[in-house]
RNA sequence: GGCCCUAUCGUCAAGCGGUUAAGACGUCGCCCUCUCAAGGCGAAGUCACGAGUUCGAAUCUCGUUAGGGCUACCA
């Protein structure tokens, strides 16, 4: 068989060779060590977490070689795509402030860096002449068979086959047809498809070293894969294999479950003499459902998409470190001893992964997300729920501007302390959790009978005289002193000691007048600083208040 | 069905033939206290199971079981 003559049959419109491209995109100058990283999702959808988790991994291998992280968008599969998808993804992965250094930045914008074009359905050319290539060295073959299968007949007819017999030829009978055949099927316009030549002996195993699992014995392939479908793109192997290289990435971070095809992988490297990438194949996300542990589902679980967390106001650094501890679990002692750093700095290892299937575990993000809330300043936090606000809260983010000051000191509320509150877990909940501040007294909801002890008379004697006597000029010792002396006159006992050996000799003890004092003015029972609180209030709020309350009990 | 990967507290996990089997989140208790948080102190809780190798096994080997993945002209 004559390949030339048959590369020439089936791709005579490419006129370019390989060299061409080898040369047109040579390798990066970059340090030695440095690792090219990629992420390259498909534009079906949203931003999947289990995808952010995947560019959190190539985005911080390539910084801390000093490499390159670039943005590819795999849109080979032209059925499965959603309008605008690969925008939202650009925009999604951004907004966790994972910024590619070069590659798709959305439709409407160019590509940025010199190895693109980083959108595949604008790479055609370039894929059919590294196919031509493949032909004209007798490692490639067109295939005319229709097999438009699902998963499910693909499945069948395995098991049928495995049933029928021990072994199974992957090898496709195609391969066998003369060129004569070829060229008539092609004259008759019978649509083909383009497969390896597969030459692996898959009884016999090669040496694998994955970067995260390590060295491993793989057998090699023995399919006869599609490396360009019939309608003249690849799927995902002969894509790969091109770019990879032309775009030079170094290491491969994907998810597991590509680790089945990487004997596959390594034929088409081997049959075009090129020195295949490393690869990482890491962990999939998984989540607990009623007892058991599966993927992360895009369907079940509001947490799969990554945008749920930007909508909920999810400090971005927060979700990073929790991402970046689930890959590295030494990540949290060197936070402990780098206080002063982020976890930008942090150099993560991929031999530090673990090959177990993480769950996703939503009380450790919250916790990681209240202790960097936590260490916000008053102004840092206004800063950053604004911003939020601006995009998802319109009429909180006005409230915000117009009230500045107020707000400011609202949020200062157990702030400049030594120890911090930990309670706010994302910017949607600043509003909620001190609405008692952002609303008038009219809008928050009362319900007296949560102190059955005491009737009417009493609850507004205490609010009252409060609220009368209440001068935000006393400092806090003194402040709380004024409440005790109200506590006495009003039979309450301001000794711990003494009122717990004798409850029943008086009405309830500070603590209990406080209690109504904060239910009064906030409309919870629990609240940060009630000092605090009340100084912001001032006294003309707090006899407003009072009033009101009044009228309502 | 076949092939591959994985198995340490509820969760994330250190561990690499000899450890009282780290640490973090969560849970519980105590202290502090105007509530709630925070903080301090403390507690409970783990080597999936069965064989083997070894003086000695969470660690090595083999089975079993369970979970995950792949088995597409999807990525």
């Amino acid at each position: 068989m004559d390949y030339k003559k048959l590369a020439e049959l089936l791709y005579p419109e490419v006129d370019k060779d390989i060299d061409y491209y080898m040369t047109k995109y040579p390798a990066r100058n970059l340090p030695v060590g440095a690792e090219v990283t990629r992420f390259a999702p498909s534009p079906t959808g949203y931003l999947h977490f289990g995808g952010l988790y995947q560019a959190v991994i190539g985005y911080f291998v390539a910084k801390t070689t000093g490499g390159t992280f670039y943005l590819r968008l795999e849109d080979t599969d032209q059925k499965r795509q959603i309008a605008d998808a690969g925008t939202a993804l650009y925009h999604a992965l951004t907004s966790f402030d994972i910024v590619p250094d070069e590659g798709y930045t959305g439709d409407n914008t160019p590509d940025v860096g010199n190895y693109g074009p980083y959108v595949q359905s604008n790479r055609v050319d370039i894929y059919k002449c590294f196919a031509k290539h493949l032909v004209s060295i007798g490692r490639a073959f067109p295939c005319f068979c229709d097999k438009a299968e699902s998963k499910d007949d693909v499945l069948k007819r395995r098991v049928e086959e495995l049933d029928e017999s021990e072994t199974i030829t992957d090898h496709d009978d195609c391969r066998n047809l003369s060129y004569e055949e070829v060229e008539s099927n092609i004259k008759a316009g019978k649509k083909w498809a383009l497969r390896l030549k597969s030459v692996g002996d898959p009884s016999k195993t090669f040496e694998f070293t994955d970067e995260i699992k390590g060295k491993r014995e793989i057998r090699y392939n023995a399919k006869d894969i599609v490396i360009m479908k019939n309608n003249g793109i690849p799927p995902y192997a002969f894509a790969h294999l091109v770019d990879d290289t032309l775009m030079h990435t170094t290491t491969v971070v994907r998810g597991e479950e590509w680790y089945q095809s990487v004997a596959a992988h390594v034929e088409l490297f081997d049959a075009f003499g090129l020195k295949h990438p490393k690869y990482a194949h890491t962990p999939v996300l998984c989540k607990l459902d009623n007892g058991n542990k599966r993927k992360l589902s895009k369907r079940k679980d509001v947490e799969a998409d990554a945008r749920y967390f930007l909508d909920k106001g999810y400090p971005v650094d927060a979700i990073i470190s929790y991402l970046v501890n689930i890959v590295n679990s030494d990540y949290e002692e060197w936070a402990k001893n780098n206080q002063d750093k982020s976890v930008w700095d942090f150099e993560l290892k991929l031999s530090k992964i673990g090959s177990n299937n993480p769950m996703f575990d939503f009380d450790k993000l919250n916790d990681y997300s209240k202790s960097y809330i936590a260490t916000l300043s008053a102004q840092e936090l206004y800063d950053k729920t604004y911003a939020w606000a601006k995009l998802y809260d319109n009429d909180f983010a006005t409230y915000m501007k117009t009230n500045k000051d107020y707000v400011l000191q609202v949020l200062n509320i157990d702030r400049d302390v030594q120890k911090p509150r930990k309670d706010i877990i994302y910017y949607s909940m600043v509003k909620e959790y001190f609405d008692y501040m952002f609303s008038p007294v009219t809008d928050l909801t009362y319900d007296f009978s949560v102190f059955p002890k005491y009737d009417k008379e009493l609850l507004c004697k205490i609010i009252n005289n409060y609220a009368l006597s209440f001068d935000a000029k006393l400092d806090k010792n003194a402040w709380f002193e004024s409440i005790k002396e109200l506590a006495q006159k009003l039979g309450f006992c301001t000794d711990n000691k003494e009122y717990k050996a004798n409850p029943d000799k008086y009405q309830g003890n500070t603590a209990d007048i406080c209690a109504v004092i904060r239910y009064a003015f906030t409309g919870r029972l629990n609240t940060p600083d009630l000092y605090s609180i009340c100084v912001i209030l001032g006294h003309d709020e707090l006899v407003h208040r009072a009033t009101y309350i009044e009228s309502i009990i």
